[in-house]
DNA sequence: CGAACTAAACTGACTGGTCAGTACAAAAAC
DNA sequence: GTTTTTGTACTGACCAGTCAGTTTAGTTCG
């Protein structure tokens, strides 16, 4: 890990930041590489010596962050039996989202859109967290814990997404609302897998 | 009404159309005015006869959209006992959704972005639609046949941005699932309230 | 040691294209 | 004869992406 590498992956952890906060709030196009460089103090020539495009940041922006989140998915469902496992992933979507605000209205503006350059890979993303939950509903199934009837494809789908947009309309309308609360809610909504 | 505004009304509702369906793909910023005028069959100059500028054409489209909702909203629940009427909310809430697609990924894109022009339009008519499940829900807890510790408010919210998810996913990623599927689960999720 | 060298990282002025909004005369609808 | 729409042309602001040049961090060698 030399000076190298570390002052450019400080870099582009700088423009990921800038970008998504200002992503969030305004949308891709109407945030211009120009905004992007001046919020994450750097020149616009940097994003692009880190970045072959506007688009490839962005999407490597979804990859990163979505990374990030199934990552935090896997720790907390480990070694957990299945009914506290799912309650455990809840948990992890709701501290991420918290932690992560900025990503997660983005990810709630970008993921049911059609027709996006980055459509494909977000589509795969999803996938990709939501495959983390269906293992755990699966686990949850086979072992006789959650009911042999649930179709977990769909189960799990729908956990994503409600947990999504319950956390981010807590966070931009009741932020007031404890936390605690909030998790409660998403336990009840969901008390058929949990 | 006569003839001229009639006309009139055709060419705004035409507008109407071609700029939800495009917007709902791309996003605002990404659709250009003369895309919406060329595929509304238009010129260009007659947008800006009748909306003072895209921003006002948007926030109408907003406006004429929710509005559409919250009329459909209250033609259900008339007339019925509390939990019926919450069903009834459900399903209305699914069969707009259905009919008017690109509208609902738009409302989803929109609705929990921070910062933007038109935000304070959407908070009012997010308010709006809400209201009305609110209603419902007050009377069902002021008769009993709700639970009395329930947080109308949050409920009302919940119900509303939970029902939007869960339809819009349903139409983006698992479109052959039919609707009676969607409805059940969507009851099942705010089983509490129905 | 430190002077000279090298490659990686960064800079910011510039360019070519795009787009919201305007102008307006002529035509069509009513 | 008034309202609405058309078609075309125009402008000025804005913006993604480029590139020639500068700085920085690490390396080599006297």
């Amino acid at each position: 890990m030399d000076g190298r590498s570390r002052r450019r992956g400080d870099t582009r952890q700088r423009l990921y930041e800038a970008a998504v906060e200002l992503i969030a709030e305004r949308g891709f196009s109407a945030t211009t590489v120009d905004d992007i460089a001046l919020r994450a103090n750097v020149a616009k020539g940097t994003v692009y010596y880190n970045f072959k495009s506007k688009t490839e940041l962005f999407e490597e922006l979804l990859r990163h962050g979505v990374g990030l989140l199934t990552e935090e998915f896997r720790v907390a469902v480990e070694g957990l039996p299945p009914r506290e496992a799912v309650r455990a992933l809840v948990r992890a979507q709701l501290a991420y989202i918290k932690r992560y605000r900025a990503f997660a209205q983005l990810l709630v503006s970008e993921m049911w859109r059609t027709n996006r350059e980055w459509q494909q890979t977000l589509v795969l993303l999803r996938e990709q967290a939501i495959g983390v939950i269906a293992e755990t509903v699966q686990a949850g199934v086979d072992s006789g814990d959650l009911p042999a009837d649930l179709d977990v494809r769909v189960a799990s789908a729908a956990l994503f997404g409600v947990g999504l947009v319950v956390a981010v309309d807590w966070l931009v309308f009741q932020p007031d609302r404890p936390i605690e609360d909030v998790e409660e809610s998403m336990l009840a909504i969901v008390r058929r897998v949990a």
